[in-house]
DNA sequence: ACCTGAACACCGTTCAAGT
DNA sequence: ACCTGAACACCGTTCAAGT
């Protein structure tokens, strides 16, 4: 016991900073994350992090660059619409990992190189499938984040009450305004009919629109289509 | 002069406050809009808008409302993809009108009225043109976020350096690593070929991209899709 | 070279008090 | 009914100082 560091305390580094961080986002949610409780579980003062990072934002660009650096890239010998359609959903495997990346990622003004790798591999894969340089353009701007796996749904609920006949009568007055929203909502919801938009299968909503995106691209692709004959 | 009060001080309400806190995002920036500035603005003590608004989450659901209550309505007649493509795109240019209601938006966990009212609407289209409740369904989902005529762009540049001698060292380091990402940006940029990825038309982009979803349900919805067949 | 302590200028929100 | 003032428990980040 000559002295008290433990394991935890001895060679901070930004390697460890950041998977120390990507590991509290985990625990705690990202809206938890702050210099100060990341600081702390590293049995730290909160100043000891800006000699491994310069701020806050850096620190979220690098729990990117761990995240963006888990995905798997593609099998070799697939044609580039298997190509593309494996490595976004790699991406979406790496993503779901962590929940709170997605609104990372989004807040992002710099893109550090683990992030252009992904990008330099996908605009690849499509030049490699005989894509055009303006084509491959439009369909990068097309797949926007959906690249990394996800997008923003946006099917909010409102709080429901905690009495059931308050629930009911909420319900009731629901229904009488929006009737589409409900028949859409009911249809598919087997088990939870409670929440409206619950029971839904977001991995198939994903794979739906991107196979829906993919299939454009490759008639337009098909057909030799220029933003200069359409625009 | 019996009273101190000016205009700005009398009369403080709800609207009023939502109104306020737009205009103050629209000069300020939405990081800059805090209790305390917004209040200053008002002319008054930062506890005084607690008595409008619950807290600064409702705040923030309050500025949606007021963004989303100016979307102009489509034309009456159009068929379901014209009124879907006019919808969106009028929703566009309002979003657009506050560069922050986009982050604003996605951040949301429930719904207001005049949200559900456009999400009720749409999905009305689609049904009046015919489509199956299931087929709705996974095209609003393909919608996503577009529906609000936005999505997130992902394409961030590393900042350049002041220096020129640095830039073009730091450009053909870039090239060397990205060459597939230099020979798309530099394609279409006709004027500004420093930023990597500048000049891009973001109405062109959203609107290749929308058009690429509306062609793709025209197409389900002709072969008679549904999900059972298909999932 | 790396970590610390105290301080600064902010937040959102509470509570009890004023008018 | 509506607004105020002071306080609480947080932030990210600076600076000068320690080892």
């Amino acid at each position: 016991m000559s002295s008290p560091e433990t394991a935890s305390r001895r060679a901070l580094n930004r390697d460890r900073v950041l998977r120390a961080a990507v590991a509290l986002a985990d625990d705690v949610g990202i809206e938890a994350l702050s210099m100060r409780t990341l600081a702390e579980r590293l049995g730290v003062v909160p100043m000891a992090l800006y000699k491994h990072v310069a701020n806050k934002e850096q620190l979220l660009d690098g729990m990117v660059e761990v995240i963006v650096a888990e995905i798997e890239p593609p099998a070799a010998g697939a044609d580039w619409k298997d190509a593309v359609r494996q490595r976004i959903l790699a991406a979406r495997r790496s993503l779901l990992r962590h929940r709170w990346a997605s609104q990372v990622i989004e807040s992002r003004t710099h893109a550090s190189p683990v992030v252009l790798d992904h990008m330099e591999s996908l605009i690849a894969t499509f030049r490699a499938g005989g894509f055009s340089i303006d084509l491959t353009h439009h369909v990068m701007h097309a797949l926007g984040t959906r690249m990394w796996g996800f997008t923003q749904e946006v099917f909010p609920t409102p709080a429901p009450p905690a009495d059931p006949d308050a629930r009911a009568a909420m319900f009731e007055q629901f229904a009488a305004r929006y009737p589409r929203i409900i028949e859409m909502a009911t249809a598919g919801a087997h088990e939870e009919e409670s929440t409206v938009g619950g029971g839904c299968d977001d991995q198939f909503e994903f794979e739906f629109a991107l196979d829906l995106l993919l299939d454009g691209f490759e008639r337009l692709h098909e057909q030799g289509w220029t933003s200069f004959r359409a625009g």
